[in-house]
DNA sequence: TTAAATAGCGAACACTGTTCTTGACAAACA
DNA sequence: TGTTTGTCAAGAACAGTGTTCGCTATTTAA
């Protein structure tokens, strides 16, 4: 075997008889089946009609469901605005970009959901992780502190994404859930009861809130991880 | 129609006289089946397989897989324990409830993605808002923002939880993602270069860390929502 | 005794992700 | 110029999934 396989692994066929059909047209397809019907009505055989094809094709080019999932997070988080330098303060800068973050997320629908489970790695999400990180650092946070702290951000953020999207897709699934705490019982869950309306009030200022209650919590955060024995108990038995 | 049949109906029924299959016994071996296939193992057919019987036997007492679901979550936060008044500051009895709810949505495989898609409104979870309400209040914090601080803390710790669980359960799925962190440029990306090591380390204190940032946070809270259109815009228009 | 209500359950429907297999075809080699 | 080779497009099938439709059998109420 004398090959000289030097040569990159490019298209082989310059135009098949049908469609291209690459990576980038299939993830384009399923963010576009995404957006409109929801994370639901997402499946690899539909996405294969969309294109005209069959499930097995797109098989060419991924290796399961959930590497797909990995590559439509990562291209629709392209879409996450850098603020500029000249937008203002560290603090005002990070809350703008976790908002553009949580738009986009919101903004796709079903998008959040699928971060929860997808844990991205492209180029676009460790962008984003670069940029949180030089924006805590320079806000003067220590540097262990920071690397948890970007962990804690995201997460927050992300969670509270795929809820405002549950919450906007299926209303009825929140419906019982205003329900069962309009009518709680005032005698076995008094505090529940005397606080139904601002546990289930704000909107968008909510979000607003919670990401200042996260930078300020990790302002104060203790520099060096504490060693808690509480804490570190209940992984080993919670009833002790 | 005789009575005689009544008496030996062995024939008529492959069953006769079975189980009395009632919705306690079916989430007990739902849960069963999730703590030890996790939630991907769980279906509505393997639930009816263990007792014997076809999948539309249990359509009598749930209306869909998801009323299962809530019931299920309900059921394991039965397993959380309640902080005892002599255990010491309301501070410490929070963080102690925090890490009991994280165990047992750890404890249960699968449970904690369950919780994730599952807003529970059962008596257990409600015992679990009210008791943070409770101690929350007895802190001395506002009200308003104790209402929505009870959201922001078991929204932290069950996503904490699940990230935790499939971390543990699907131990192939984080391996990438230490690759990819470990071998990030550090031309691209100096920050997530120089801090790799800390963005991956801390196993159980981290959970700690987390629960403390945000109580810090919440102490240092404004008490009334902030108006700020920064937050606000992106909702409308993120490149705006 | 009779009628109504309900629980159990087989069968089927419309899906899902994934794999096996078979061809077609451009590129590399003889 | 063949001939081989590696890659990709697809059809078909497999093993699952949640859910619904009827039909029995049993229990309950009148």
């Amino acid at each position: 075997m004398t090959k000289q396989e030097i040569h990159q692994i490019v298209s082989r066929r310059s135009r098949p008889a049908k469609s291209p059909l690459g990576r980038d047209i299939i993830v384009t397809t399923a963010l576009d089946l995404l957006s409109r019907d929801g994370l639901s009505g997402l499946s690899l055989r539909k996405v294969a009609a969309a294109l005209d094809t069959g499930p097995a094709s797109l098989y060419v080019y991924f290796a399961n469901l959930g590497e797909l999932h990995a590559l439509m997070l990562d291209r629709a988080l392209s879409a996450v605005a850098l603020p500029a330098a000249s937008e203002g303060g560290w603090r005002k800068r990070l809350t703008s970009l976790l908002a553009s973050y949580l738009y986009v997320l919101y903004d796709g629908h079903g998008l959040a959901q699928l971060a929860l489970s997808t844990i991205p790695t492209g180029p676009n999400a460790l962008r984003l992780l670069e940029t949180l990180l030089e924006l805590l650092l320079e806000g003067g946070i220590d540097s262990a502190v920071a690397a948890w702290a970007v962990d804690l951000l995201i997460l927050h953020v992300t969670s509270v994404a795929a809820e405002q999207s549950v919450r906007r897709d299926q209303g009825y699934s929140i419906g019982p859930v205003i329900g069962a705490i309009n009518a709680v019982s005032e005698a076995d869950y008094p505090r529940i009861h005397s606080l139904r309306e601002e546990l289930l009030s704000g909107g968008e200022e909510r979000f607003g809130w919670g990401v200042d209650v996260l930078i300020n919590g990790i302002l104060h955060a203790p520099v060096l991880p504490i060693e808690t024995e509480d804490i570190a108990k209940p992984f080993v038995n919670p009833t002790e």
